[in-house]
DNA sequence: CATGAATGAGAATTCATTCAT
DNA sequence: AATGAATGAATTCTCATTCAT
């Protein structure tokens, strides 16, 4: 392991503390609050600092999103029983993503808003480093899925297709509840998606064991 | 039927082609791109100008949402076939969906900025006549469903929740496309969103009639 | 006496309505409030047609602030009872001025502008007119003032320079009033400005008959 | 004594100038001539650069009218010899109080502009704080009038009232010269106003020192 | 005569970015 | 490395005035 020198360990800790600011404003008050004098005023240096470690604003906020989209991934990844079933990786997956989403605000935000800023042809260049997130979480559905048509515990299906829509569903849900238009506990509205997916998938009702999708 | 006078076809001359410029940059650009100045520009006429037929610019806006929003349900609505079943007529309401956003841009664009707009709450209110709009297309799509549901056609399920998955999945998939991420026809794509929900409506594969779903 | 055609009527009474229209707004609300669409709105009529009858907004305002002057100015006059003494006369003059200022609120608002127009070296000549209606009225009180003099009813002074002051201060007067620092009616404060008066203008106290002074 | 740092030198200094230049401009064309454009020129700076040192542009003129106004009261009553006898101190206070006046013509301006400000209700919260300045004007003259009462200088009267007429007259004749209707000298309008002032206060002709009132 | 649509010249304010210290 | 003063371009909105109809 190589010792950091003192600049690098500076450098590491105020391109942290910005990242940090810039993710509080964004779950806080959205995006259209980040400027760069809040940022910095939130991170207790000085405008003219940032731009030492971003190289202007864009930069910035592609590091925040790339920071806040990874951070997703891990999450949602580690609530990730291995030893469970497909059908309980299912669950957890989503129960685990929906819980995310509506604790950190940022994360929703940031993946409506990556959405987003992709559907303007000429800003995809530049933002398209962070569908890779995306890609990656929906590789990772399809991997559940693909183990689950292996062991014949799910139908067989176009398991790439299946993974898109059942992370479209559990993003429509969370959205769903961020404007405020689900009043029923985040467990619940968790439930009724898997309980919507479940004959997709199964081809039946599955057998409930305890702790898959509460 | 009262003949219009001249200055009354002027005036909505003016109120169609200036909301006609700001679908076109909205198409095009994104809402970043509205300003007044180049809303003016795009109808041929100068920044005051616009004043004289909306208030103001959260007022122009509303009214192109709400253009864009009505017009995109009764465009869907009038591709749906009285005559038809309810799993015909939920291929009818999916697929010409698919193809108003795939058609319109600003469609799509007015979608997922309604929803970005009613995520922060403090705007919320502003904003929330757009959401009758989406209740509206919701109840659209859960009388179908309930239609079938009396007929037998469908199992029997959360025809609200089942409504709102089923817009979910239609978004997702027609954003997927407009991000650039789907290579397929669009029908292609249509036929694919119906086989995913197939099971969970019928129970079972329909039957599919030339015409439903393509 | 000639008979005015139809359209010097019409001349006519436009005039006098934008006129009151603006005056209406100067009362209720302030110069500031003083927009063309807004004079035009009160008088029923559109902007444009203003410009028929004024050629542009200063010659509006002057025409304005020359009628509401010269109402005050006639006012006042109408209430000295001709055959009163001069102290009689002093007494209903800054009465009756204290009271016209008080009902119109225009009134006192023009006089202060005017003043404020004045001030501005560049636009002096502009409104250079609307001096003469504050010269005859200072002409008045100095009239009443050398007629005291004469019958010895006041002490020698210069009368001018007094008239000037005398003025000065039923303005300052109302203009307290306006201001919300004064909370006596307003009979009570006109009788102190009177008292005030006197020792200079008689060298010792007045009898007060009824009816002067209050 | 505290040594300022570069940093507080330089703030001070913007501020400063910026204040000077919204002085010289109402000084010269009056308070409509103040935008933000022009203050920014006559200060060498540009606009963005005042928001740096006031909030917006109404915090500016009220910091510029209070700048005024405290200095005009500095100023006046640095002049008054407290030594003095009260009759004096009045000559004192009215001869300075015309000659700053008639030196800086933003103090008269904003004097009248304060008056014009608090005329509009709906305003009157928000220029309050300026009648601070008015009221400790008068008092200060209350004062003088007080202690010539006690000392029996001065006749009985109502001395609150008295000084409000005292600064009355002093205005006006100020703003007479300023609108470029007395030629005479200004020592010869201060004596004049003195003059008209003796009777009342001393209920005789005052006898008259040097220096006092000239 | 009268309209009122249209203009265009500002006005206040915000903010990403630069740069001398 | 860090500052924060300064910039300047952009943006929303207002209003007196003009002019074709």
């Amino acid at each position: 392991m190589t010792a950091l020198t003192g600049k690098q360990v500076l450098r590491d800790f105020r391109t942290r503390s910005v990242l940090e600011s810039t993710r509080r404003i964004i779950a806080a008050q959205g995006f259209d609050a980040v400027t760069m004098e809040r940022v910095a005023a939130e991170a207790g240096i000085t405008k003219g600092c940032i731009y030492l470690y971003f190289r202007n604003k864009d930069h910035l906020i592609l590091a925040a999103l790339e920071e806040i989209a990874s951070e997703m991934i891990r999450e949602v990844e580690g609530r990730i029983d291995s030893k469970a079933g497909p059908w309980g990786k299912v669950c957890q997956l989503v129960i685990s993503q929906l819980e995310t989403m509506e604790r950190h605000k940022d994360v929703l935000r940031t993946i409506l808003l990556i959405r987003w800023l992709l559907n303007d042809p000429r800003e995809r260049k530049k933002w398209r480093r962070l569908l890779e997130y995306r890609q990656r979480h929906l590789k990772r559905i399809k991997a559940i899925l693909d183990e689950g048509v292996r062991q014949k515990a799910f139908r067989r299906m176009d398991t790439g297709v299946a993974a898109f829509y059942i992370n479209e569903l559990a993003i429509g849900t969370a959205q769903k509840r961020m404007m405020g238009l689900s009043h029923a506990p985040l467990e619940r509205d968790g439930r009724m998606l898997l309980r919507f997916l479940a004959p997709i998938l199964c081809g039946r009702m599955p057998i409930w064991k305890s702790g898959e999708g509460k």
